[in-house]
DNA sequence: ATTATCTATAGATCTATAGATAATGC
DNA sequence: ATTATCTATAGATCTATAGATAATGC
């Protein structure tokens, strides 16, 4: 009875593996304050194995926000399907600390210069900002107030989502996020008195 | 005539252009991004001509934040007056997008583990909700639409100032922070419709 | 005497490439 | 035959400390 010296785990597992650890570590340290070394010792392999999966940590980084984004989609998770969902959405969030952290922390950084993730986020803002508009226009029509247009905004519906994170990250029993973004979703729709 | 050989700055002056050189490649690049070394290219000196003033990196991020924080105060930039004055203050950071990035960077890279600023930022939140809550409840009393109190809206304002500074460094042409940021009072003011 | 600045350097990283080896799949 | 994984290693960093030197301030 031979015994294997080396586990080989399959390919696939391996690849969902090592995105799973690199969103983590990424999340907790940045792309750019994180290390490939880090990524591989949490799925126990050295850090050029990781680089037989993904050949370099710009792709790395890439694949993790590619995969992230194709899971959004699939599970229509962290877009609102519309203003009603907007509250169920950030409750949501507010359970996974960890992916709120990763996306917080990767799309500030991605402003910085010759930032890998800078055409991501910069297209992913430009679509979610349409599909929310659509949404608005769907469900409000041209009824906004304050003069805003349904552009404007979902601009804003984003804004107040996105840094409210930062707030409830730094202090999560000071801030409430879904809550908050419930009561600026009423402001919407115009209930204001 | 014997000439000097090297020249020495005057070190209250020296420190300051260390500060500015510091605040913008932090801006530029994120504080784990940054280098020693590039600070120092800056201000014509060598990596350890900077350990001289601040005796480490985070020593210098710190001080960086603290001068910000003190400049702040004493022209009351970066964090509006009250209501009226949120527009105004939203327009001219849109001319100042160097000291908008360093903000909107750090702020987000200090939710990251150990990360050296993140005191100073749960700080300052809180500082700032709790100013613009007193300023809110000044100017609104308790009238404020979708049942928010002065706490939350405070939390709302914060949330969307930083929030269209992500969207505008990103997008600075699809994005015009002010006029939404004045919208987004409109809106608390309760002028709905 | 003090201090601003430099050179030298220790000691830790970090990414990426090259090539070896052992396990898998046909 | 292919490929998952390792060791070895090049080449660049990076922060921080130690100690030398030259300019300043009393």
């Amino acid at each position: 009875m031979t015994r294997p010296l080396r586990r080989r785990a399959q390919p696939e597992q391996r690849r969902a593996q090592i995105l799973t650890a690199a969103r983590d570590v990424f999340a907790e340290r940045g792309y750019r304050g994180a290390s490939l070394a880090a990524v591989a010792e949490r799925v126990g392999l050295t850090q050029q194995g990781v680089l037989h999966y993904y050949p370099s940590k710009d792709a790395l980084l890439i694949e993790v926000l590619r995969r992230r984004d194709a899971m959004d989609k699939a599970t229509d998770a962290n877009e609102p399907a519309g203003l009603h969902d907007v509250e169920r959405l950030v409750a949501f969030n507010a359970t996974q600390p960890g992916i709120v952290q990763s996306f917080t922390v990767l799309s500030a950084e991605s402003v910085t210069e010759n930032h890998p993730a800078k055409p991501f986020f910069v297209e992913r803002y430009r679509d979610v900002r349409a599909r929310i508009a659509d949404a608005i226009r769907e469900e409000l029509g041209d009824e906004l107030p304050a003069g805003l247009d349904a552009e404007g905004a979902a601009s804003l519906l984003i804004a107040v989502m996105d840094g409210l994170q930062v707030q409830w990250l730094l202090s999560p029993d000071e801030v409430d996020m879904a809550a908050l973004a419930g009561k600026f979703v009423a402001l919407l729709r115009g209930r204001s008195r």
